[in-house]
DNA sequence: CCCGTCGTTATTTTT
DNA sequence: TAACGACGGG
């Protein structure tokens, strides 16, 4: 699914003879503006890079350059990326051209917080064996914390909270309002807060917010860390957040003159996460809060053809806002992009299938076809149709394999054997298979256990606890505990004792890089491990001895679904992972922050359409996409305020520029929406496009008020359908004016649903209302 | 404690 | 439409 990109680029960073030393070869296949950005240095460095435009080859080769002309330590050059798979991608090209580069800190911006969380964790107050609270435990703990709130209440909370750490606010901060206006918010926040340190763990928030707060205020660990990190590359810069932005100015270490070189690469007009905190003021802003800034613009795109980059210009160029910038076409001429009108979902489907097939026919692989849409119910059509055509196609970003339950359960399970604090773990498999200990009883033993009041505010172990107080317990509940806790301590001995002589020499290599350097040489080691010694082994046992396995095997059987097959697989996924404590948290850690399944072997070769949302394209292209369902309403997603629609706006550039050879562009007249069948206005982007784009099929009426298509003949099948068409203000005699906000056709009868000013809803049949009903002109 | 039924509600989501 | 959560009965 992802390879098209793995493997332009892994053939990009191998050209050439420059294997070993870092010739001038390296500098002849750069582009004098990439070669000044690789070059510079002395001041801060912002580089401006569309799409296409090669900055992983820009940052890549900097720190190769670094490291081998300037005799940078690797080890004090941090750079940092927002996936997981860019991280990888980064310290794999790096290393392949300068072999030290493996030690240099190639992270997300979260695994970067973990790693400075457990070097720092007495000083930020978390457990050093912390492991990360997702999306759905900070709903739980809010739930816990303020029984009072509701469920969705709580979601929102919990929702509102990780936005305000996006935000860097703390309980405390007076700006709290600016994003939440519930006045009780506050207390909410700061009871969420407290029952998560005493926890141990972390959210995701916290790995950014913590280590600047930790920075700020303890001295001798700002020394440390300026000491330490004497390079600082930022990639997807656009998509910083308020903490991110604020962790970089804390790590680099502008006031105290710390002398840190920072060079930061983003694209304004891929910014699309506004919705989760990003701010693309971080870039606008940038040169104010690094004094003496030099910007490089790369506008050179090596990816797409000329008439592709002229379709994303004549787009962008609607956002006001911007740095400007203008992509050029190193590749030149191609294909021009076309647009397709079409009834309705059903016959884009069939469009989408016969595009493929047909080109499949004259001999292109299915691989070189993306499929974009704006939301994930949209793939359902598509996959309906492609089966039905037998066309190989793959999800990209649907599959929520560490969302199953039963893999939570398994990870509840390790986690609590890592930091037997966490309230949420327990909670969740201590009555799983059932032992009876319900939720009363569970609840007892918390309240137990924030009596005892632990270290620094902390909990008592949880197992121990309950242990402890079982005596209080009913009879059943008292052998439920006294299993469940043998259980878990078999476990934790045998970790503890397996990890007594181990030493953490690998702390230095950062994850991404650590991989590469396995690959490269410890394979077949990896694969003697004695059993004993494989973390997999150690998950398996765990599964069967808890009981696990045995409940979820039998959900199969009732339900005929997949649960114990995925435990395995979960079990597989372990086999590299050694079996000690820091093995442990090293797993869960990389399952923590990338929820994105291991690609195996299979996946990455089948040649199948690729079926994606828009967000998720970020990074890849593809030879051949089609970006689906450019309706008002569905992309953009409502006509909302500029702000909002610009950033739609972005995700259609996003989408345009993935392209590399030809780009489609669908629109339906038609589309089943929550069930129902709603008549469509096109997406306002479509004006926009001009003459870059060939069109096909007929334009729905409401098009000809759009500038750029006013040379198409109307055709309509029934001109009411035309007249009485969605979005028409209208005035009726008794219950006045309204808008016609739903039409259908009902037995050949065309029937439209009006929503009047004074509230009322009502549907008519124009054909009978020439009389009573008329069209509002404005 | 488990199962059925009814009612509600629908984005995007690197980590 | 469909999928999931809340609730009540067995």
């Amino acid at each position: 699914m992802l390879h098209q990109t793995e493997r332009a680029e892994i053939v990009m960073s191998s050209d050439g003879p420059a294997e070993k030393s870092f010739g001038s070869d390296y500098f002849a296949a750069l582009n004098p503006e990439q070669r000044a950005a690789v070059v510079h240095e002395g001041s801060p460095l912002l580089i401006l890079a569309g799409a296409g435009s090669g900055k992983t080859r820009v940052i890549t080769t900097k720190i190769a350059y670094l490291i081998s002309q300037k005799n940078v330590d690797p080890r004090s050059i941090l750079a940092v990326t927002f996936t997981k798979k860019a991280a990888e991608e980064m310290a794999e090209r790096a290393v392949n051209l300068v072999p030290e580069a493996a030690f240099a800190q190639i992270r997300t911006f979260h695994s970067f917080g973990a790693w400075f969380l457990r070097k720092y964790s007495d000083e930020a107050g978390v457990d050093s064996n912390f492991t990360v609270y997702d999306d759905d435990d900070m709903v739980t703990l809010v739930s816990k914390a303020v029984p009072s709130l509701a469920k969705n209440q709580a979601k929102h909370a919990a929702h509102v909270i990780s936005l305000a750490k996006d935000y860097c606010l703390t309980p405390d901060s007076s700006r709290l309002s600016e994003i939440e206006s519930d006045p009780d918010f506050p207390a909410i926040y700061t009871a969420y807060e407290k029952r998560l340190r005493q926890t141990g763990n972390v959210d995701f928030g916290d790995l950014i917010q913590l280590p600047s707060l930790v920075i700020a205020s303890d001295e001798r660990i700002r020394r440390q860390i300026h000491y330490r990190f004497r390079v600082i590359l930022v990639d997807e810069y656009q998509d910083s957040n308020v903490a991110q932005f604020k962790l970089l100015q804390a790590v680099a270490g502008v006031e105290d003159n710390s002398g840190t070189y920072v060079c930061v690469v983003g694209d304004d007009d891929q910014s699309i996460y506004k919705f989760r905190g990003a701010e693309v003021k971080n870039i606008l802003t940038f040169k104010d809060f690094f004094p003496g800034t030099t910007i490089i613009r790369l506008e050179q795109n090596y990816r797409s053809t000329a008439p592709i980059l002229a379709v994303a210009n004549t787009v962008v160029k609607n956002n006001q806002g911007r740095l400007g910038k203008k992509l050029v076409s190193v590749r030149g001429k191609g294909k021009q992009p076309v647009m397709v009108f079409l009834p309705n979902q059903d016959d884009e489907s069939a469009f989408c299938a016969e595009l493929i097939t047909k080109a499949h026919t004259k001999g292109c692989p299915y691989n070189e076809w993306a499929v974009l849409y704006r939301m994930n119910a949209q793939s359902l059509g598509f996959e309906t149709e492609f089966l039905h055509r037998n066309i190989p196609y793959t999800v990209v970003g649907s599959l929520k394999f560490y969302e199953r339950e039963e893999i939570k359960d398994v990870l509840a399970f390790l986690s609590l054997i890592a930091n037997p604090r966490d309230e949420i773990s327990f909670r969740r498999i201590v009555n799983k298979p059932a032992r009876g200990i319900g939720a009363k009883t569970q609840d007892r033993i918390i309240d137990a256990a924030q009596h005892e009041n632990g270290r620094d505010g902390r909990l008592p172990s949880l197992v121990e606890c309950a242990q402890r107080h079982s005596s209080s317990l009913s009879k059943k509940a008292r052998e439920g505990v006294a299993g469940f806790v043998s259980l878990v301590d078999e476990f934790s001995a045998f970790l503890a004792e397996r990890s007594a002589d181990t030493t953490s020499a690998d702390e230095e290599v950062a994850p991404a890089a650590r991989e590469i350097l396995q690959a490269a040489q410890a394979e077949p080691a990896a694969g003697q491990k004695a059993d004993e010694e494989k973390l997999s082994v150690f998950i398996k046992k765990i599964i069967v001895k808890s009981g696990l396995l045995e409940y979820h095997t039998a959900q199969d059987e009732i339900a005929g679904t997949q649960r114990a097959a995925n435990m395995q697989e979960l079990v597989n996924s372990a086999v590299l992972y050694p079996c000690t404590l820091s093995g442990l948290l090293d797993f869960l850690e990389r399952i923590e922050l990338d929820h994105t399944l291991e690609e195996n072997g299979n996946t990455k070769n089948s040649d199948s359409v690729t079926l994606i949302t828009l967000h998720n394209t970020k990074g890849l292209e593809f030879p051949r996409v089609i970006i689906t369902g450019l309706e008002s309403g569905v992309f953009p997603r409502q006509d909302k305020t500029g702000g909002e629609l610009e950033e739609e706006r972005r995700l259609f550039y996003v989408g345009i520029t993935r392209a590399q050879n030809q780009l489609y562009i669908t629109s339906c007249r038609e589309r089943r929406l929550y069930g129902r069948t709603e008549h469509m206005l096109p997406s306002p982007f479509l004006s926009e496009l001009g003459d870059t784009v060939k069109i096909l099929g007929r334009k729905p009426s409401p098009f000809r008020d759009y500038s750029g298509f006013n040379d198409s003949p109307q055709q309509s099948d029934d001109p009411l359908v035309q007249k009485w068409c969605r979005g028409t203000r209208i005035y009726h005699d008794d219950f006045g004016y309204g808008q016609i906000v739903n039409t259908v056709t009902k037995d050949d009868n065309y029937v439209i649903t009006v929503q009047f000013e004074n509230g009322g809803r009502k549907c008519f049949m124009p054909r009978y209302q020439a009389g009573t009903l008329m069209i509002v002109k404005d």
